[in-house]
RNA sequence: GGGCCGUUAGCUCAGGGGUAGAGCACCUGACUUUUAAUCAGGGUGUCGAUGGUUCGAAACCAUCACGGCCUACCA
């Protein structure tokens, strides 16, 4: 018996525990009095959540419908021949009543072997108690599923972190906060698609894998075909492929997509990320600005209600117009810096020493101008709020400003101090974007920068037949969902994180 | 990568050289309108791992693993 018994549950090395050992007793009983533990379909009249809103207003003395509900048992309070329990679904959940002298002494016998964590079938009329309670009032229940491992306590829920993170599935289960986060992300994701659909933005899909992983600064994870005996790059941006859609006469398109990047891992930073990236032909930065701030108060707005957020102590209101200033006013505002003498490199390289900045020999204008940025004014910008024109050098993508060549049409949207939105005027010039590229592999080989843009021949093609003037935004999905639903941590809105392998 | 902190029962946590603790959960019994049900009884454990110090280690020391926060790089 116990070897059966560690053969059907065993995980691992993981020995069983006293609870397991009893719902696996629990189990056996049930099969032994041929009840299958592991039912079928349910046929239901309804959600949980359905059968609350529907009788939300049912008086003490009245008596609702017969209800068909199925769930996850979440809690049981025995009082003898009578027993109360709550079920849940993912639309809310329900309490339950049962009587041994209405559903049958036999049929009460066998909840003594439910066990919390259970799923059942129950079927009922609809009722209140003496306190009030919306409840059902079984006739019936069916056993859908035997839960073999105890839940975590009702009361705090499962709080370690490292099992939240591992066993998503149990922290789900325990933690409707969680559950409530993870529905947010998925609206704010579907309902991002219906609006840029319903101003004729296409929804594409680009590929996952290719020889060069181009579109943005950072190392790319490898990986090989085996019958193309090929090396290849996971992307880490969908840019440079939907820009070609573009000149395909694809005018506004999308892709919401997976990008991986194989670097640290924090709060903010998860290897896989989800990014909305899109292009608009014959628009410009100013109109991504107005884009970007339509579509996040437009998501607030229909998810959240309200465009008043919370994030990690600090109110945010995205109501637009978001403010907007360009990095040189934002230098001189906000830090007392003169942006046109940082482009001195002495200069440049003063002022990153009385910031302590580690510049890792990256010894480049733009470069350290970003880096001074981040540290002297990001940290300021807690509305949200668009920062324009970006030095040329850190942006090898987009257009370059035709009264003044060393910055670009770019912007970036800070909200909370991170970043959240990277878009640009694309560049389309096939013969600036050449150069540019160049730009960068100089830089590779100069400062062993592992993060330089490659050279993506292709892609000059696609130039060379010529790209309309294009608008371009980054958004990440992440940091948006985080900001929405008040997570601090990526990993709080990101169902599976990488975790590091244990034992 | 560096610094600090954590890892004790299924879960949430206390304990800090001398027999392993509490609440919830669980087990036994009582209870036909409870809801963090209640009442009476019962600790169910490789104290993250491995070494060391000690008469004696969950505790002290060292190393390692995993995790968290801060920091550095990146979105």
């Amino acid at each position: 018996m116990k070897a059966e018994v560690i053969n059907a549950t065993e995980s691992g090395n993981e020995s069983i525990s006293e609870h397991m050992e009893m719902r696996i007793k629990n189990r056996d009983q049930l099969t032994q009095l041929g009840v299958n533990v592991y039912g079928s379909r349910y046929p239901t009249t309804g959600t949980i959540g359905e059968v609350v809103e529907k009788h939300k207003d049912l008086k003490e003395s009245e008596e609702g419908e017969e209800v068909s509900i199925a769930g996850r048992l979440m809690a049981l309070r025995g009082h003898g021949k009578a027993s109360f329990g709550d079920i849940e679904d993912v639309t809310g959940s329900i309490q339950i009543y049962l009587k041994q002298n209405k559903i049958g002494e036999d049929k009460y016998k066998l909840l003594k072997f439910v066990d919390i964590g259970d799923f059942i079938g129950v079927k009922g009329k609809i009722a209140r108690t003496r306190r009030g309670e919306l409840t059902v009032f079984l006739e019936d229940f069916t056993f859908l599923t035997k839960s073999l491992r105890p839940p975590p306590e009702k009361y705090h829920g499962l709080k370690d972190v490292e099992i939240r993170y591992r066993r998503r599935y149990v922290d789900l289960l325990s933690n409707p906060d969680v559950r409530r986060k993870f529905l947010i992300r998925s609206k704010i994701i579907s309902e991002m698609k219906s609006y840029l659909e319903s101003r004729d933005f296409t929804e594409v899909e680009t590929p996952s894998m290719s020889l060069i992983a181009g579109g943005a600064n950072a190392r790319p994870f490898t990986t090989h075909h085996n019958a193309l005996n090929m090396d290849l790059y996971f992307r880490i941006a969908t840019e440079l492929y939907l820009k070609r859609l573009i000149v395909g006469g694809m005018d506004r398109v999308f892709e919401i997509g997976r990008i991986f990047r194989n670097e640290g891992i924090d709060t903010k930073h998860n290897p896989e990320f989800t990014m909305l990236e899109l292009y608009w032909a014959y628009a410009d930065y100013t109109d991504m600005m107005n884009l970007s701030e339509e579509l996040i108060s437009h998501l607030c707005e229909k998810i959240l209600g309200t465009h008043e957020v919370e994030f990690d102590g600090k109110k945010l209101n995205l109501k637009p117009p978001f403010a907007r200033i360009t990095m040189e006013e934002a230098f001189r505002k906000y830090a007392d810096i003169d942006m046109k003498k940082l482009r001195e490199l002495d200069y440049a390289r003063d002022i990153a020493e009385k910031y302590e900045l580690n510049l890792e020999r990256k010894e480049d204008v733009g470069y350290i101008i970003n880096k001074i940025f981040d540290v002297s004014v990001e940290p300021h910008l807690v509305q949200p709020t668009f920062v324009m024109d970006y030095p040329i050098e850190i942006s090898p993508l987009a257009k370059k400003k035709e009264d003044d060549p060393s910055l670009t049409y770019r912007f970036e949207l800070f909200m909370a101090n991170s970043e959240i939105v990277n878009a640009f005027s694309e560049l389309n010039d096939p013969v600036d974007q050449k150069n540019r590229f160049l730009d960068q592999l100089k830089k590779k080989e100069l400062f062993h920068d592992e993060e330089a843009h490659p050279l993506d021949e292709d892609y000059i093609m696609a130039l060379e037949y010529g790209m309309p003037p294009t608008g371009g935004i980054g958004i990440g999905i992440d940091r948006l969902v985080m900001m929405m639903t008040d997570s601090p941590s990526i990993r709080d809105i990101i169902l599976f994180p990488l975790m590091k392998q244990k034992d």
